[in-house]
DNA sequence: CACATGTAGCTGCTTACATCA
DNA sequence: GATGATGTAAGCAGCTACATG
C-alpha cells in the first residue's frame, strides 16, 4: 500500500493571471517583504476594497470635468484578488497603497506660473538650454519616431501646432539641421511638480482619454506624447510592483505548504510505524483514526464488537466543537486490506 | 455581410540618460 | 572624480479594437 501526499497551488491562480506560477522559478529578492515596503506600497489583506482612491481629492479636481464617461477606468484599482489556499476562503485582496500621498503644490501647471523652486525642463525652454528642448520635442515629431510616433495622432498634431504658435517658438531651419546633426537630446527629466501632479491624476484613473492627456499636457506644460509615455510607463511599474506582491504571496503559500507536507509526512510514518509495532492488529478490535483539523492531532478510537461506545486508546483528540466536526475517517488496515481484496 | 485598411491605444521589452551612494 | 546600481523617459515591435470604404 502505498499513500501519496500530493500538494497544489493550482486551484486558485491569481484572478489576473492566466499563466501557471512559472515565475515562482525566478529568484525572489532576498529581502523581499521589506523591500517591498521600500517601495512605496503596504500590503493589506482585506475583505472588501475600500475605496482608497478619495484621499486624492484635489489634485486632479480640475480634470473632472473630462472624464464623463471614464468611469470604468476607476475600476483599475491596485488590487488582485488571489485565491486562497482552501476553496471556501474568501480570497485574499492584496491592496497596493501608496504609503505617502504626494503634496501637491500649488502653482503645479499654473500656466501664468507660481514661483518654480527647481526648473521646469519644459519651461528650459526660455533658457539658454532652449534649442534643447524644442529640438528634443521637434526631434519626436520629425523622426517619425519609431513606434511610438509612428503615425501622429490629429489631435496631437493639433496640440502641437498650438504649443508651436504660442509656447516654443520654432527654430530656424539652420537650427534644426544643427541639432539634428548634433548628438541625440538629452533626456530631461520631469519636475518633481510635473511628476507629483501625474501621480495624482494617476491616482484617479491609470489610462487617459484624450481629452483628458491634452488638459493634463496643457496644464503641466508637457507635450501629450510625454504625459502618455509617463502613464504607460507608471502602469509598467505598478504591474511590476504588484507581481512582485504576488509573488510574495505565493512564495509564502509556498512555504506553508512545504511545512505541511512534511508535517503529514511524518505523521504518515509514524502511523506506518504504529503498524509495524503492532503486528497483530488484525486481532484488535476495528480501530478508527481521526484527525482533528483545528489542532491537528490524531485519535484512535476503538469500536469493541459487543459495545457501540468507542473506546479511545489514544492520545485523546481534544472534544470542541471543530473536533467533533468534519472528522476524516481513515480506515483501519484490516479493512484497507479487505478493499484491495 | 465580409473583408481590407488605417488609426489609436495598449503592453512588453529595451535603450539611454540622470542621479545617487 | 570614477564607477556601478537604480530610476525613468522614451523608442520600438507587436497586438487588439474600432471605424470606414
Amino acid at each position: 500500500m502505498t499513500m501519496e501526499l500530493g500538494l497544489s497551488l493550482g486551484d486558485h491562480p491569481p484572478s489576473n493571471s492566466n499563466k501557471p506560477f512559472g515565475f515562482l522559478s525566478k529568484p525572489l529578492s532576498s529581502s523581499s517583504s521589506s523591500s517591498l515596503m521600500a517601495l512605496g506600497f503596504c500590503v493589506g489583506l482585506i475583505g472588501h476594497h475600500s475605496a482608497s482612491a478619495s484621499a486624492s481629492a484635489s489634485a486632479s479636481a480640475s480634470l473632472q470635468d473630462d472624464e464623463e464617461e471614464d468611469e470604468d477606468d476607476d475600476n483599475d484599482q491596485k488590487t488582485v484578488l488571489l485565491g486562497s489556499a482552501s476553496g471556501s476562503d474568501p480570497p485574499v485582496q492584496l491592496d497596493l497603497l501608496p504609503l505617502a500621498p504626494v503634496p501637491l503644490m500649488a502653482e503645479v501647471g499654473s500656466s501664468e506660473g507660481g514661483e518654480r523652486v527647481e526648473l521646469d525642463v519644459n519651461r528650459a525652454a526660455e533658457t539658454e538650454d532652449s534649442r534643447v528642448s524644442c529640438f528634443q520635442m521637434e526631434f519626436g515629431a520629425r523622426n517619425g519616431g519609431g513606434g511610438g510616433i509612428k503615425r501622429k495622432r490629429s489631435w496631437e498634431m493639433e496640440m502641437e501646432m498650438e504649443t508651436e504658435r504660442g509656447g516654443c517658438s520654432r527654430m530656424s531651419d539652420d537650427d534644426q539641421d544643427h541639432n539634428a546633426s548634433a548628438a541625440a537630446p538629452k533626456k530631461l527629466r520631469l519636475s518633481k511638480q510635473q511628476s507629483a501632479f501625474l501621480e495624482e491624476s494617476f491616482k484617479e484613473h491609470t489610462t487617459l482619454n484624450p481629452k483628458q492627456k491634452l488638459a493634463l499636457a496643457k496644464q503641466l506644460n508637457l507635450q501629450p506624447r510625454q504625459v502618455e509615455v509617463w502613464f504607460q510607463n507608471r502602469r509598467a511599474r505598478t504591474k511590476l510592483k504588484q507581481t512582485e506582491v504576488d509573488c510574495e504571496y505565493l512564495r509564502r503559500c509556498c512555504e506553508t505548504l512545504t511545512e505541511e507536507n512534511r508535517r503529514l509526512q511524518k505523521e504518515l510514518q509514524e502511523l506506518r510505524a504504529l503498524k509495524t509495532s503492532q503486528p497483530f492488529y488484525m486481532q484488535l478490535p476495528a480501530t478508527t483514526l481521526t484527525m482533528c483539523p483545528s489542532c491537528e492531532r490524531v485519535a484512535a478510537t476503538t469500536t469493541t464488537p459487543t459495545t457501540s461506545v468507542p473506546t479511545k486508546t489514544a492520545t485523546p483528540a481534544p472534544s470542541s466543537a471543530l473536533c467533533l466536526a468534519n472528522k476524516p475517517k481513515i480506515l483501519p488496515f484490516p479493512q484497507l486490506h479487505q478493499a484491495a481484496s
